[in-house]
DNA sequence: ATATTATGTGAATACATGATCACATGAGGC
DNA sequence: GCCTCATGTGATCATGTATTCACATAATAT
């Protein structure tokens, strides 16, 4: 029998097990075997720790939503100027996007939006309070004329964070051949001579 | 019994009947059960008319493909100045993702890109020559001085795909609670204030 | 009219998946 | 050393899904 570990631990394995399940084989492939194959236990163990598929998936979006989302949020609360709070908004996302597959996979499934509604509504507040902090930066940036003054903060920043799940798109189903970093660099070239 | 029809017809009963799934309740409720169900006819009826649900995949993709993808290139062969072209490429894109929100589910589904390799491989095609067509529409905007002359085709264009995306994700998740009409609306109208 | 063929269907098969259960075993308190 | 309990597991069950098959029936040719 394997080493016996505390829930807490064995919790944290579990769901950081699902997302790699989700970044190489996807949402679909997210079976409680592929978990407990790549947790390295027996599928009967996850039961031990977790209710069930439905609290899984919560947990997922906790870590999820905790570790990537909050990030905008500290950015733009910070003392830099917007255009490069914008910036670093960006870059960051991108980078997240790009290190782990299995986040916009898992924030943008059918099987969460479909399969799970209480998840799927704690998701959309997230996705919908990030809109507002980056139209706020843009607000910011059109203020202090670092921005063309007649575009508009909530479009603008629906656009970009458009750009950048488009590009996270294009990763995942593999129309994106060169490295995600580069296409992402090009882009940003091209959206600040579109926004300034 | 039923009616008989020749399996002409009944494909394009069949496809039609899986679009609504989709539409309805995402690829991942995309079953032979749902399918019969939707389209009024037994689960052994399917196979009386496809392969199995490969077949079926593809003819969906090409589908999609040919009544959705084909339109813009139709509209950039216009005679049409290419701001109105561009402008008719958005309106008649989220008009289809309006009408039939399986498109764009489809398209991006895991279960695609994923689970059936060849028509991945046919829709990252399409994908690749929806991009290159719009880039040439804009590049004949900048070249005709309707658009400005410092942006990069390629990557405006990918913005622009990526906004028309990013505004049908938030429809099929619920993001969006006013009409996708208006929401786009507005989008092309600051749109047009970033290219221009 | 009859034969032939294509179209339609309920029932059955094979397999995957989520979930449960009885039982095994390691860790910490005594 | 022994007890207790949380942790771990193989076996099993129930359900859903793709697919097949024998049989039924409408359309069509002869």
């Amino acid at each position: 029998m394997r080493e016996k570990k505390s829930t807490r631990i064995r919790k944290e394995e579990i769901v950081q097990a699902a997302l790699e399940v989700v970044g190489g084989k996807g949402v679909r492939a997210l079976t409680i075997a592929a978990i407990a194959e790549s947790a390295g236990m027996s599928e009967a163990n996850i039961y031990r720790h977790f209710s069930g598929k439905d609290e899984l998936y919560s947990s997922l979006a906790d870590f999820i939503g905790n570790s990537v989302m909050g990030n905008a949020a500290t950015i733009a609360a910070g003392g830099r100027k917007p255009l490069e709070k914008l910036e670093t908004i960006f870059f960051s996302h991108i980078k997240i996007i790009a290190e782990n597959p299995g986040v916009p996979r898992f924030i943008f499934s059918e099987d969460v939006f479909l399969g799970h509604p209480d998840v799927a509504k704690s998701l959309t507040t997230r996705i919908g309070s990030y809109v507002e902090t980056v139209s706020g930066v843009i607000a910011a940036g059109v203020r202090e004329g670092e921005l063309k003054p007649e575009i508009s903060p909530r479009e603008t920043a629906l656009t970009m964070l458009g750009m950048i799940q488009f590009t996270a798109l294009r990763q995942t189903i593999g129309v994106l051949n060169c490295d995600i970093t580069v296409e992402s660099k090009k882009l940003w070239a091209n959206f600040m001579k579109l926004i300034s």
